[in-house]
DNA sequence: GTCCGGATCTTT
DNA sequence: AAGATCCGGACA
């Protein structure tokens, strides 16, 4: 069962904390699937957030961003990795949340502590930017919440002024598969 | 067009 | 502590 199009809507903290614990579906092929838990997630709350990449305004890579709600936001980053986000607000108001780590559930070999290997590990990239995700090749859906979320700084947004001290990041306190960030 | 540095990870 | 390695955004 998928979170409904409405669930993508609410802000962007909100839909962080809610996504901890939901299941994320990757489709690798007519047999292949992967599902992971989300235990480690990062709020980017809109415009005026400076560690946001839509506070630069709307360009071709934000674009997505700015669509509707419960869409993937797929960036490259350090020449080497990508980063999915969940699309969220309304549509129009750029916001989005980053998918951060999983704890493996099915099919799964490789690490998923850390928004790279993460990505990696699913066989995510570009080609995904701006996929649905209420659709078929990646997906997300309610599982088990954490008995515990604990909140602290994002990481590696130490540009981003009195934003980069905003608790935005958000984990399950009792999962080992979240990643060791430096803030 | 050129330059700078990044929502990272691995290795030293 | 540094290197890999590409691209978006800022300025000219």
């Amino acid at each position: 069962m998928r979170f409904p199009r409405e669930f993508y809507a609410q802000p962007a903290r909100d839909v962080a904390v809610q996504l901890l614990g939901a299941r994320l579906v990757r489709r690798l092929g007519p047999r292949r699937h992967a599902v992971g838990r989300v235990v480690e997630v990062e709020a980017y709350v809109g415009p005026h957030d400076l560690a946001c990449h839509a506070s630069h305004g709307r360009t071709a890579r934000t674009e997505v961003m700015f669509g509707p709600p419960g869409r993937a936001y797929v960036y490259f980053v350090y020449g080497m990795h990508h980063c999915v986000n969940v699309v969220t607000d309304p549509e129009g108001y750029p916001a989005a949340v980053l998918l951060r780590a999983l704890e493996p559930l099915e099919g799964l070999e490789a690490r998923t502590s850390g928004p790279g290997r993460l990505c990696r590990a699913l066989a995510i990239d570009r080609s995904l930017n701006g996929a649905d995700l209420r659709g078929d090749e990646l997906y997300l859906e309610p599982g088990d919440p954490p008995r515990r979320v604990r909140a602290t700084a994002r990481i590696g947004v130490a540009y981003a002024g009195a934003w980069a001290r905003r608790r935005l990041r958000f984990f399950d306190a009792d999962s080992p598969h979240v990643s060791r960030g430096k803030s």
